[in-house]
DNA sequence: GCATGAGGCGAGCGTTTACTCGCCTACAAT
DNA sequence: ATTGTAGGCGAGTAAACGCTCGCCTCATGC
């Protein structure tokens, strides 16, 4: 930020150009985000964007922290609540509300995916893994999983491996599988694993 | 192509627009990636380079190609050698030869995956894994599946959760996982979750 | 009600970069 | 040897776009 908005109006303006940002995003692609069309679709000038935002990198950085924090949020929630549950049915509960997590803005979803640079979102994609690594080990650790190490091993299997099949699901919509049947395979994948004897 | 080289030191020019393609990706990644950089390191003019690419698109477009090409035969290749073999040291072999097959290239891997808008090589990542997901459908009806439905699905769920953690693991080489600590996760994920019953 | 500075404007500058075009060279066939 | 053609060159062009700068307006404190 270049300077900080003091008055309400600049604040709105500020809202508005993110706003502005994600929308262009979603409009016109990673490659149609230029800062003049964002200054034109928050109603704003490209000199007055250029008064809080120091670059493009910078407004677009905005956008998607915007949008990472949401998911994450969702996720965290999701997660949360569901952990404490037993059996099969907590596997579903939480394939359930990661796939809800991800569909709730799939239009963001995928242009971050299918046209944005990964790097752009490593950091906040990191982070949020590591959450919920944390979590599937504190998990594993209640399942009576002793081994620390092996305990983060299979956390980062099981949480990468079903983050790239729920977002591969909300995006790719695959016709042989239902939105049912991918809760259910997510469910038994992570399962199954997970609770296999050595 | 604009037009098809004739003499061997066209057809030699553009190999060497090729490589030098390649070699730009790598060195100075998806935006440093320009005509007159591939042009100069090919020992070439940016005229020339326009004689048999119609546009920057293009060469780029044939760098991922032969890449992608080349990871998809080591994969076809690991997958028909070992697919025969049975028990859990098959899925180990697999594992392994993935593994491998990403970690020849893993240069072009990362710049691929980390900067290059993935909807670029989505064409060829999706007829890969359709690849593979036949042949895992087919290892299925070995099993003694006979639902053909269900099949599919558990072929598209093991392929793209196997895929994603190969390539993961081979970008970030994960402290707390070796390599054959994956390979035996990654092994056991798709083991566990292929074998159980319903 | 006036002075001050924050807020806002938008034409345009400068740079980058994909791509061209007129010209030259090397080769092969007659 | 000559001539036609494919191959190759590289300075230059045009367009896009990030970003600035000089100017105007409005809100707030005294």
């Amino acid at each position: 930020m270049r300077k900080t908005p003091r008055q309400a109006r600049s604040r709105a303006m500020v809202e508005r150009l993110v706003a502005a940002g994600r929308d262009v995003l979603v409009a016109h692609g990673y490659d149609g985000f230029t800062t003049n069309k964002v200054a034109d679709a928050a109603g704003v000038s490209p000199g007055s964007l250029y008064q809080y935002f120091p670059d493009k990198a910078a407004i677009l950085d905005v956008v998607l922290d915007r949008w990472s924090d949401e998911v994450a949020e969702r996720v965290a929630a999701a997660l949360a609540d569901r952990i404490g549950a037993t059996g099969p049915a907590m596997g579903h509960a939480v394939a359930d509300a990661l796939l809800a997590a991800l569909e709730a803005d799939a239009a963001v979803l995928r242009v971050v995916t299918e046209e944005l640079p990964a790097a752009h979102l490593a950091r906040q994609r990191r982070a949020l893994e590591q959450r919920v690594i944390q979590l599937a080990g504190a998990y594993l650790a209640g399942l009576g999983v002793d081994d620390a190490t092996l305990r983060q091993q299979r956390a980062w299997v099981v949480v990468l491996a079903v983050e790239q099949l729920a977002v591969r699901w909300v995006l790719d919509q695959p016709a042989a599988l239902s939105r049912a049947d991918a809760v259910a395979e997510i469910a038994r994948l992570a399962g199954t694993y997970l609770a296999a004897p050595d």
